[in-house]
DNA sequence: TGTGTCTGCCCC
DNA sequence: ATTCTGC
DNA sequence: GCAGAATGGGCAGACACA
């Protein structure tokens, strides 16, 4: 035994090493091939900590464990430990781009006087990571930075560049999931469908990393179980039905709630509630418990679906920040689930009676799901769905899901199996496209990773007509082109009038078209609105700031918003 | 005790 | 969430 | 087409601090 124990340890500046290696390589297979070399070397015992950390993740979605630290005490510490000011090191960063670089460029300067630094092992970083997540209560925040700092004090600039990284879950070197679960398949010798399959059960690459190395018989092992959460369907977003059909031919088209995901899983009484990050949202939702125990005629499922708000007054969906209101909610459940109560419709099932149902069709889960939910009106249902190949039929649906008030529809292979992800030819979305606003932009701030030395993000803002001014809406960092950001951030940067850390103060010149899918009351924008989902369509070089649409504008196309869901109500 | 700031592989 | 990019 | 990365609004909870 005592030999082995020596065998067992690694050096995180091995590991450090290999991320080096990995960020510095950008064929995918290559990467594939050097994590997969690294997994076969690693020993077993850490073979799970370790594939987890080759994807930046410390813990798995499902653990309770957060490490609760993020920029500002990340900043905190490295001040305490380098003795460079909080706003010297966001400077930095401004100009670097990547919090991990500028911590590795601080310690390089810094003289080395600690002479006997402890070298650093995998393990030692985990167990650090762990105990900074379980620190809590009064005082929990110095003793979070207290930790990181022994950590980072013991760690070479290297180390530390990539610990720093991790913390704020922007590991950037092009290796996630998708990377590591290939390199599994490939280190073990196993069929990557296997190891995908073991991973959407098991929600944790290091258990399927050791899964693998012990054979395809022990990945298999892994099943589904009640109670532990399996990595939900995605869809892709479609341009439009038409696309879409002449691809599947008939399909299933369901009505695409504007609510948040609901994974249930049931066993006898007892029943447990994910959400989409696999999160235990049960306590917070103590309706939908009781509406599933009274709806699920079955003994053991687990079933797929949306929940939404629906005003009881006018049967419309309400605004979607009404549901975040309620759904991670600890305190007062009782008192706001009256004010907002939830619908939920369901609309797949991975699981039934100790029967995995994931290998069936869509066509057959929907049957499943039928017989298994007996719809409690209003509250608990199934979703509602035609089945259809024929144009006019799925612009019916589509037109009477947007009147409803709906989002839009979800179009799904009947012949699909239940797979996790997002892929093409197996569920898609369709929304209404969206509208646009040219707005100018007042404000950035200055990019990171990929973005480094460009300005990122954006602050945009509506024109006053009485004052003049342009009162802040939010911001756009998407639709953009690597060469667009290049060209604003030139055109941007003359127009510069203060910066503070990574923030610059714009004189309002430039306007930009943007599109969203809704204007939302804001309580964060100097303007009282804000936009879901915005992203550039254009830069207008066209147009002077005095062109750009006004405050009221804005506001009169909120409340048609409201009014045109109102009139659609009444049809 | 009230308020402000930070955090979340958060929800979308 | 949306969008872009390299493989 | 996949996988990864860089970003959006907004909510409650947790903690710090006055």
């Amino acid at each position: 035994m005592g030999g082995l124990i020596a065998q067992i340890i690694m050096k995180y500046s091995k590991l450090a090493d290999v991320y080096e290696k990995l960020e510095f390589t950008s064929s995918k297979l290559e990467k594939t091939d050097i994590i997969s070399e690294f997994l076969k070397e690693t020993p077993e015992d850490i073979l799970k900590i370790v594939s987890m950390l080759l994807t930046g993740q410390v813990f798995p979605e499902w653990a309770e464990l957060e490490l609760g630290v993020g920029p500002s005490l990340l900043y905190d510490t490295i001040s305490f430990v380098t003795g460079v000011k909080p706003a010297e090191i966001k400077n930095l960063l401004a100009k670097e781009g990547d919090i991990g670089n500028v911590t590795e460029k601080i310690l390089k300067k810094k003289v080395q006087h600690i002479l006997f630094k402890k070298e650093l092992t995998v393990e030692q970083v985990y167990t650090s990571f762990e105990r900074i997540a379980r620190a809590y209560g009064s005082g929990s925040q110095n003793k979070k930075v207290k930790y990181l700092a022994e950590l980072l004090s013991n760690a070479s600039p290297k180390e530390a560049k990539y610990i720093v990284r991790i913390v704020l879950g922007e590991l950037r070197i092009g290796v996630a999931e998708g990377l590591v679960r290939n390199a599994i398949a490939k280190a073990f010798n196993i069929e990557v469908n296997l190891v995908e399959r073991a991973f959407m059960l098991a929600n944790h690459i290091g258990i399927v990393a050791k899964a693998a190395k012990n054979g395809k018989d022990a990945l298999e092992k892994i099943r589904i179980k009640v109670f532990i959460p399996i990595r939900p369907m995605l869809a892709q977003i479609a341009p439009d039905i038409q696309h879409v059909l002449k691809e599947l031919g008939e399909a299933a088209m369901e009505i695409k709630y504007d609510g948040a995901r609901v994974q249930i899983h049931k066993k006898g009484d007892e029943i447990k509630i994910y959400s989409r990050r696999l999160e235990n949202v049960t306590e917070a939702l103590p309706d939908i418990v009781k509406m599933a125990r009274e709806a699920i005629k079955a003994d053991e499922v687990i079933i797929d679906g949306e929940t939404v708000a629906i005003d009881t007054a006018t049967g419309k969906p309400r605004a979607f920040q009404e549901i975040l209101k309620r759904f991670r909610r600890k305190h007062n459940i009782a008192g706001m689930l009256e004010k907002i109560p939830f619908e939920t419709y369901i609309f797949d099932v991975m699981f039934v009676n100790g029967k995995e149902t994931i290998d069936m069709n869509f066509r057959e889960r929907r049957q499943v799901i039928e017989e298994v939910i007996k719809p409690v009106k209003g509250k608990f249902g199934t979703a509602e769905q035609i089945i259809t190949s024929d144009f006019d039929e799925a612009e019916k649906f589509y037109h009477h899901a947007l009147n409803k008030g709906h989002e839009g529809i979800m179009i799904k292979n009947l012949k699909a199996p239940y797979i996790p992800g997002a892929r093409v030819g197996y569920m898609y979305k369709i929304k209404p496209t969206m509208e646009t606003l040219d707005l100018v932009v007042i404000g950035a701030t200055w990019g990171t990773g990929k973005r480094s030395g460009w300005l990122g993000s954006y602050f945009l803002g509506v024109r006053d007509e009485i004052t003049g001014e342009f009162l802040p809406v939010g911001r756009v960092a998407t639709g953009l082109s690597e060469e667009q950001l290049k060209e604003l951030t030139s055109s941007l940067k003359p127009l510069i009038e203060y910066e503070e850390g990574q923030k610059v103060t714009l004189k309002p010149m430039l306007v930009v078209e943007v599109a969203y899918q809704e204007i939302q009351r804001s309580p964060n924008y100097k303007s009282g609105y804000a936009l879901r989902f915005p992203r550039v369509v254009r830069i207008r070089d066209d147009k002077s700031s005095r062109e750009a649409d006004t405050k009221d504008r804005l506001i009169s196309l909120y409340n048609l918003q409201a009014t045109s869901e109102k009139k659609k109500l009444d049809l």
